[in-house]
DNA sequence: TGTTTAACTTGACATAAATCAGTGTTTTTA
DNA sequence: TAAAAACACTGATTTATGTCAAGTTAAACA
């Protein structure tokens, strides 16, 4: 209980009461661009920062007119397309420093919403006025590329897990991509809290509840995971990896022959 | 035979010998811009055109060192990464018009590798050029970005695909979603060639060829599509929209009660 | 133009994961 | 703090799609 210092204490320490980008621990992260301070207090003029959104509020809703770009200071949202049919698909989970909200760029409305799972606050970035800055800035627009390219990577990673690896596998993948984030980000890698229910991981990862909840069991069961409620701990890394595909070098591997 | 006109031939027409962006009948849609002359003129010297790419050949392979986005003029591409295991993930078909290589954008590298599915042509837009110009010329900038979130898009259409519709729902929403591209470039909705293999298909919709191959006979034994070889006929739209996840509005569905 | 090779189709069978049904456990809220 | 609601786990059964094994057709090539 002493030791537990959680994500939203720990960046929310290192932003004084009064937040600026030059302050800002995350601006490593978010926009890690060479912006000089005067760059940056431009940047900072630009952005709105509002109160703490609730658990289960939406930063936008599909179909919204595209209006901002949002940078996650603290707390975590799931981001989500609804078929004509009603069925849902979340595309993705956003921890703090990332950027929510640039596939919006593709036409004049959010393709898909996004919905906070815990106490988040973040970055507003109005477009009209982000669009301004990046002809100003060029770092700025470079960055924002990079960005919606990673996006990209992203989620043709996630095509590829979902149409070629078994349930075993995209669990593995989905706790050690959690985990790298994490540790990015200057947490454990180790051990790590999962905002989102086992509804949300199961739908992310093209399962049923069920099959979820019965590997996180075998995994527990194998000593590759343990848990507490919504807490996990990496227990075999390795173990992990080469489920994930990503094959452990071991000694036998390295030569050519 | 006669009235046989395919797509190379049409849009290489429409071309002069010296090709240039400003009489080129595709910058409406790989960049549509309100650029004026001049833009375009600047645009025009900032590309390479090269000789046609055979069947087979790679525009550039993942892990190469990204210096250029391709607008595909004529011909088609597949897009594919490859896992450390060694499965390849098809992670889309790029058509004339269409931009590729954008995701090379995350990193230093492509993420990805294109490989030509016939006969191609491409502009090569190099981007240390095109990172210039794009701080020139503002609407170029937005453009790009546009481009970008639409990838972001239609790669999380396809997840849903993945991880929620069946197989039929899956060749169904693919052979629309051609039909919907064909259209838009000018060419029939209703009867086109395939320009990948079954393999290709299957692999992208995260199928074994066998269940491809099975639903293509299905379909036909349905008369929803008639195939000749590469060339398929789309003979039921309705009952195809409805299988692909797009409810027909029938006269019931329309009031609220 | 014939011959080899690759691409496609079909059937029989196996299986991973979904579904259904029910119990237990946390979290919310009244 | 008790009751309700949401969430998580487990077992039995079904099913859609994968795998294996031929056979057929179409493309490539020499």
């Amino acid at each position: 209980m002493s030791g537990e210092q959680n994500i939203v204490d720990f960046i929310a320490s290192s932003h004084g009461n009064k937040t600026h980008c030059s302050t800002c621990s995350l601006s490593a992260l978010c926009l890690p661009i060479a912006l000089d301070s005067n760059d940056l207090d431009t940047l900072d003029k630009v952005i709105k920062r509002g109160r703490p959104i609730q658990k289960g509020e939406l930063l936008f809703k599909q179909g919204d007119t595209f209006n901002a770009v949002y940078a996650i200071r603290t707390g975590s949202v799931k981001t989500f397309t609804v078929a004509p049919t009603g069925e849902e698909q979340i595309t993705g989970f956003n921890l703090a420093s990332e950027l929510v909200g640039l596939s919006g760029y593709s036409q004049d409305t959010y393709p898909l919403s996004a919905k906070v799972l815990e106490t988040t606050t973040v970055c507003e970035l109005p477009i009209e006025k982000l669009e301004a800055l990046c002809d100003t800035i060029p770092g700025l627009r470079k960055q924002m590329m990079r960005n919606m390219g990673s996006e990209i990577r992203q989620d043709q990673q996630m095509m590829l897990q979902l149409s070629k690896r078994s349930a075993d596998e995209r669990l593995a993948y989905y706790l050690l991509e959690l985990s790298r984030r994490f540790e990015r980000r200057g947490f454990s890698a180790k051990t790590f809290r999962l905002s989102m229910s086992r509804v949300d991981i199961s739908n992310y990862l093209g399962l049923a509840v069920e099959t979820v909840s019965r590997i996180f069991t075998r995994f527990q069961k194998n000593e590759l995971i343990s848990t507490e409620n919504k807490e996990v701990t990496l227990l075999d890394f390795n173990a992990l990896s080469e489920l994930a595909g990503n094959p452990v070098l071991s000694k036998e591997c390295n030569a050519a022959h």
